[in-house]
RNA sequence: GGUCUCAUAGCUCAACUGGAUAGAGCAACUGCCUUCUAAGCAGUAGGUUUCAGGUUCGAGUCCUGAUGGGAUCACCA
């Protein structure tokens, strides 16, 4: 059952019956009610004003007066100005509540048939996640879990960059100031130890070109010249050209990489179906060029190397092989479009990458369009913003990046104190005491990256930004523990709550309305998340539906309820509140405790 | 300089894709725990939606221009 559709078309046969209308069905469109006025959907009747030929408050009136006596839904209508708030009668809100609490796999829409490959996290082998690399992590993860909840069948997929100038630089580093040391040797981290061979690089890298500066040598030039430079660019000659010292520290490194890179992937919740290597994919598209070449989509220049030029679409000419044969970005990318798809035979192809990428995928894309591939048109490479710190851009040099692992840590610790403060551990056991710091840890952080628009850029401050109240992750647990302990009271009162006949509820309390208003546009935000890749409506979503839940909460009582009939709806009302809460906070990845 | 993008309360973000008097949270202030978890609820205060034009019944949203941030324009990835 769907209130709004009904509506639209009685609307519909209105605009037949009292205009001799035939109304467009697309055209028809209602909102909710602005809370100042009665009614739960509006109806805009300004547009409408030329076929009624009559003013939008008449056209309304009318409109109103003929819902009422033929629609079983509207109770009763006003109208302000060109706007026709409709009021849905109480029979219609406990049939829908029935519906939506009789419904199996509420949240999960049916199945499309269509595969959607997420490629996300794509990280760097040469230092460790930090707050950036959270942001897209938890996007790539929640977008998928949307897809799969809009019907899509889902595989998430990791590019890892294993290969390049800057592990050799840690390599390099390490080389030379090692004295080989390991994670087990030190009690570092791997992926960890290795970045901080990497910042030991930058080190002594920038006293060179310092020394070179000061002899007279060119700021850019020195930059090329400084010896280190120098050995890590011949290490990676080396690295490419198979050299046995080389290939078996950088599988040494890598290797303590990975095992640091999967602690924190198990900490934060995320996972993968498949893995790509670049060590495996960088030598992909090169004959991608040489189709485009055949097919006249490239060119060649004199020096022998390939361009596309893309000046009718509005860009530039873009390099796709160098002059010596090798691989640029955009090579090897080409090549791995074409690896995913034989791979999964997808429908839609998405990337969560930052928006300083934008131009490289619309070139990207653009070139996998202009050579005929099948699957180009489900290209979409999901752009989010940067996370700016108060002091402006992270900046890894300076040192000024918010480690990942540090901070979940400083966040779990946040969350003990805080909850010990309130006294809410007493007669819990360690174990799911120290679950439950994890669990709002990880909830206040995901759902304070995720509640902002993906695209935009946002602003993140250590010291005050991950808050436990208001519009929080914490919050939304902290509801869903509510609920859970007025079902576990339930349970041990031994009710029944879910063999309550809803039919036989009189009534309905303007604060019970809202909430099963609340409840049944779940579906509608899931799909509209899907199209959109957006969690940030899933997010707004789960708190409002919270809000409202509490609103309840406080001004009706369930186990005082007036008769047992009317609890026994209470308690299932929400119950289907705490699914409601528990599917879609899964969705962005969150978790939700029992009791907090 | 070219292209793209952003600008909403003191701060962090919304605004259902053009609809009513622009909403939440934080911070400030006022109430509510002898009834189901106060990490809650109710309320007060806070706005010329950067600026100037335009489009129409109607603009935070669309178009033009300006100002100010950011990204990008490598034979780097």
């Amino acid at each position: 059952m769907n209130i709004e559709q009904e509506l639209i078309s009685s609307i519909h046969k209105a605009f037949t019956d009292l205009y001799q209308h035939t109304a467009d069905l697309q055209e028809l469109k209602l909102q909710p009610t602005r809370k100042e006025f009665e009614g739960t959907y509006t109806f805009v009747t300004f547009p409408y004003a030329r076929i009624s030929k009559k003013g939008p408050e008449q056209t309304g009136q009318e409109l109103g007066a003929y819902l009422q006596q033929n629609s079983a839904l509207v109770s009763g209508f006003n109208v302000v100005k060109g706007f026709l708030n409709l009021e849905i009668a109480d029979a219609a809100w406990l049939q829908l509540f029935a519906a939506i609490a009789g419904e199996d796999s509420w949240g999960q829409l049916a199945a499309n048939g269509k595969k959607v490959v997420v490629e996300y996290s794509s990280p760097n082998t040469n230092k460790p996640l930090h707050l950036g690399h959270l942001r897209n992590n938890f996007l790539g993860y929640s977008v998928s879990q949307i897809l799969k909840a809009a019907g899509y069948e889902v595989s998430m997929v990791n590019l890892v960059n294993d290969r390049g100038i800057h592990i050799c630089k840690s390599m390099l580093a390490y080389q030379k100031w090692g004295g080989g040391e390991t994670p087990e040797s030190s009690g570092i981290k791997g992926d960890h130890l290795v970045g901080k061979y990497y910042v030991e690089f930058d080190k002594h890298y920038r006293r060179q070109i310092e020394e070179l500066v000061a002899q007279g040598v060119e700021k850019e030039e020195a930059k090329i010249k400084a010896p280190l430079l120098q050995e890590a660019q011949e290490m990676l000659r080396q690295w490419e050209a198979g050299d046995p010292q080389v290939v078996s520290l950088w599988k040494t490194m890598n290797s303590w990489v990975y095992s640091g890179f999967e602690q924190t992937y198990q900490k934060i919740g995320v996972a993968f179906d498949k893995f790509y290597h670049e060590s495996d994919t960088y030598l992909l598209g090169k004959d991608i060029v040489e189709e485009g070449l055949e097919k006249g989509i490239f060119f060649k220049k004199d020096n022998g190397s390939v361009w596309i030029d893309l000046s009718s679409d509005g860009l530039d000419e873009k390099l796709v092989l160098r002059s010596d044969g090798t691989s640029v970005y955009i090579t090897q990318d080409m090549g791995t479009a074409d690896l995913k798809y034989k791979d999964f035979g997808m429908d839609k192809s998405i990337v969560v990458v930052g928006n300083e990428q934008d131009y490289h995928f619309k070139v990207l894309f653009l070139i996998l369009e202009k050579l005929g591939r099948p699957y180009a048109p489900g290209n979409y490479h999901l752009s989010y913003g940067m996370v700016d710190l108060p002091s402006g851009k992270m900046k890894s040099r300076e040192g000024t990046v918010v480690d990942a692992d540090d901070l979940v840590q400083e966040m779990e610790e946040t969350a003990e104190n805080y909850t010990r403060e309130l006294g809410k551990v007493e007669g819990m056991d360690p174990d799911e005491a120290k679950r439950l710091f994890t669990m709002l840890a990880l909830g206040a952080l995901k759902y304070y990256l995720l509640r902002v628009d993906p695209k935009k850029r946002m602003m993140f401050d250590p010291q005050e930004s991950i808050d436990f109240q208001g519009n929080t992750g914490p919050f939304i647990q902290y509801t869903h523990a509510r609920i859970s302990s007025l079902l576990r009271r339930a349970e041990e009162m031994g009710i029944n709550y879910k063999a309550v006949e809803i039919s036989k509820q009189k009534s309905v309390h303007p604060t019970e309305r809202e909430v099963i208003f609340q409840l049944s546009q779940y579906t509608d935000k899931v799909r509209l998340a899907g199209e959109e890749y957006a969690p940030s409506i899933i997010a707004q979503y789960a708190y409002d539906l919270a809000k409202e839940f509490n609103r309840f909460y406080t001004e009706v009582s369930v186990f005082n309820a007036d008769d047992e009939q009317l609890r026994d709806f209470r308690i299932a009302l929400s119950a289907a509140v705490a699914r409601t809460i528990r599917h879609s906070t899964s969705l962005l990845g969150i978790e939700v405790p029992e009791r907090m």
